[in-house]
RNA sequence: GGAGAGGUGGCAGAGUGGUCGAAUGUACCUGACUCGAAAUCAGGCGUAGGUGCAAGCCUACCGUGGGUUCGAAUCCCACCCUCUCCGCCA
């Protein structure tokens, strides 16, 4: 959420930076609403304030024996106005905090301009994309032998959903582990376990309310009509991140760095069509993900860290990959800075996307609440950071796709024998 | 699921309709005393929001949401959470 003082004091540079974005701010509305809430807060509490002054009067006549109708007449006469004014004001706050919510984070000053992806830009590569002396396979056709199973997976819940099986399966957990692993045992991040189905108001904390609950798998409780619906999480983030809502951190307390191995459940509402083969795009799928709890100062240079932290896995399974910094037009809502990391899938002959690191400095930490006492014993919003490290599913492609051989076999990345048992080479079964 | 107890400021803990945003203790901060510290003494010390150049003033908040009332931490209703015991259960 952005700051209402912002829009108040600069609504032409608020509105000039989320045009960057693709989107237009419908400054009428706000001033309307603004002019409105104005009046009506200011008259309200005008009231109430004399309400309680006649109020303590009459406590104090009563307290002395003496006669307090004169004064009960007067707070009287005030009744019929502070009433319409209690009733009216709560509808026009909650309509202005629903704009509010509605608006995406301004775009920091370094994200280069841009409508869509192709305004993005590349920032650097590592590694070169292997070449191969045979016809390179997908991953759908290499896992086939080896226990990923499509098939399975669409008849028990649809499109979009996998069954895995032996090596295949195994080789999901070892990347899983072999990540959490690595963030937890060099980068300083502390496992976390984390619940998958969470109360509206977390998606709200991290941005995925109210917009984006087409995107949500939301689930009741059995038996109990009247419960409201709780999501599956789309991702730990939202776990992580909401860790610290309404909390007051001391300042020695950040950075605060969390990782989490979970599923990550998406309806891809609106992706008809678009990656209907293989595991590419999933309704469920596995993720290890890094969330940074930081000063404001700091955000910055924690994201560049992070990217790293995430690079750092793609250069152990050595997967050749690029990172690329995400334009104005193409940056997801929470988010003032996005890197996304794509590696390199032969099979489809370019980079595709296994991570997005984001810097959403207080615009997520406004929604939740999540403060620090600065140095000078004040309350301040701390910025969050989340990124992929990395989108296991996705990772599983790349090691299938990239590692492949000509007799359909798949050599384990060295990083990895260690999870295998000391497995090195999936052989397929048929 | 059944029975009971309870949710008040960082913590502990009072407050049962009227100057209560809330006693008191403790923690913390500032000052005094001290060579320094401890102890002691004095003062300060919640959050969100509105308004104002500012000092300040004002509003709301005692688990959450409703209600009664001129006035609610206090009374009424519903819900949530925590703890204890029993049942069930991976």
């Amino acid at each position: 959420m952005l700051d209402v003082q912002l829009l108040r004091s600069q609504i032409e540079t608020v509105a000039a930076r989320l045009a960057s974005r693709g989107l237009t701010l419908d400054t009428s509305t706000f001033a309307a609403l603004e002019d409105g809430r104005k009046s009506l807060q200011t008259r309200t509490q005008e009231l109430q304030a004399k309400r309680n002054a006649l109020s303590k009067q009459i406590g104090m006549l009563k307290g002395k024996g003496e006669d307090a109708s004169a004064v009960l007449a007067d707070v009287a006469r005030l009744g019929d106005e502070l009433k319409a004014c209690e009733q009216a004001l709560p509808g026009l706050l909650e309509k202005m905090e629903a704009f509010l919510l509605g608006l995406p984070n301004l775009p920091h000053e370094s994200v280069p301009v841009g409508e869509d992806e192709s305004g993005n830009v590349e920032v650097r590569r590592w590694g070169s994309p292997g070449s191969f002396d045979f016809e390179v396979r997908d991953h759908v056709e290499i896992g086939a032998g080896l226990g990923l199973d499509f098939d399975t997976g669409a008849r028990l819940s649809g499109s979009r959903f996998t069954f895995m099986r032996g090596k295949v399966a195994r080789l999901h957990r070892a990347l899983a582990q072999f990540m959490l692993d690595l963030q937890t045992g060099e980068h300083g991040y502390t496992e976390c376990y984390t619940p998958y189905i969470v109360n509206r108001d977390i998606l709200v904390g991290t941005g995925q309310l109210p917009k984006f609950r087409d995107d949500m798998f939301w689930v009741l409780r059995g038996g109990d009509e009247q419960a409201g619906e709780q999501y599956l999480i789309s991702t730990s983030e939202i776990s992580l991140t909401n860790s610290v809502r309404d909390q007051v951190l001391p300042l020695d307390a950040l950075p605060v760095k969390l990782t989490a191995h979970s599923p990550c459940f998406r309806s891809e509402a609106g992706s008809a069509g678009r990656d209907t083969r293989g595991m590419i795009r999933q309704h469920q799928f596995d993720k290890v993900e890094m969330v940074q709890i930081v000063h404001p100062e700091k955000s910055y240079e924690a994201l560049e860290e992070m990217v790293g932290h995430a690079e750092t896995v793609l250069q152990r399974l050595g997967l050749p990959y690029r990172v690329v910094a995400l334009c104005t037009g193409d940056m997801g809502f929470s988010a003032a800075k996005t890197y996304d990391l794509e590696v390199w899938l032969p099979a489809q002959n370019t980079y595709r996307e296994i991570s997005s690191c984001s810097n959403c400095e207080a615009f997520q930490a406004r929604r939740m609440q999540a403060r620090f006492k600065n140095v000078n014993g004040k309350n301040e919003l701390v910025h969050t950071l989340n990124g992929s490290g990395l989108a296991v599913g996705r990772t599983l492609v790349a090691v299938l796709e990239n590692y492949q051989q000509a007799d359909g076999s798949v050599v384990i990345p060295k990083a990895l024998v260690p999870y295998m048992g000391g497995i090195e080479v999936l052989e397929p079964a048929l």
